[in-house]
DNA sequence: CGCGAACATACCAACTCAGTAATATGCCGA
DNA sequence: TCGGCATATTACTGAGTTGGTATGTTCGCG
């Protein structure tokens, strides 16, 4: 019947719902402002806040007829504590400052957007 | 034909992956070894680590017929470049706040940034 | 009171994905 | 050279998800 509460990782792998929320980390917005912007129907859009509701991600307050979801990042705490032991892994050369300012937006990595691809060895396979 | 790359996001939907990353965060392991951590089958297992390889979050290096899989935690850094604007919010302690004020306000760098603005539209206004 | 706006839900088709079994490949030792 | 070990790949199946259309339901307004 009623899906199990996702975890926000499972919530967060539609790029859907990210764009939701990053929406919604500017202001509280109605549905028909978030299906007007995500280019869904509305029926599409109910669906992913009613996920993303379920996961405790976004909160809605009535208004009339109008639904204004907001957001509600506790669950996100959830991801920042699984990634916290490995967040030295990849800015561990930097000293404390320039860590923090790996985490933030700053133009030292624009190149290829956010962890693009990495020195992965190219052939890690054996070649016949 | 080939799948394209999977965001970290959609990778990490998967618990088992994220256990496997979390068991390679302790040493380089075999196959076999994983997979009796994980209880699954061998082909299981072997699929998730292709699923994690195609996304960079891992890497193989071959000893005879022994494949040894270490992590490769910089994708993850996509995931805290996304999480970065947010963690603010949840974590009730003003240290976090004060360092994200302490570090911008000279606004070098606001410039742009990976995760800084996502594909917000700024215009997005159109309420009557 | 009835109509329309705003939103939710139900239902359906297409797709993706995890798990398993069967099979193929490469490497070592006897 | 042959057999066995470690792993990869393929084919298949069943379950879950996404997005769309159609259909309610509630509320404000004329």
């Amino acid at each position: 019947m009623f899906a199990v509460m996702a975890t926000a990782f499972e919530v967060l792998a539609e790029p859907v719902r990210r764009q939701i929320l990053d929406l919604l980390r500017e202001r509280p917005r109605s549905v028909g402002e978030l299906t007007e912007q995500l280019g869904l129907t509305q029926p599409g859009t109910s669906k992913h806040l009613r996920v993303l509701r379920d996961a405790g991600l976004v909160r809605v307050r009535p208004e009339a007829q109008r639904r204004w979801y907001e957001l509600c990042p506790e669950p996100l705490a959830e991801l920042d504590a699984w990634l916290a032991p490995y967040r030295w892994m990849w800015s561990g050369r930097l000293d404390a400052l320039e860590r923090h300012l790996n985490t933030m937006p700053s133009g030292s990595d624009t190149s290829a957007g956010p962890a693009g691809h990495q020195q992965i060895d190219p052939e890690s396979e054996e070649l016949p």
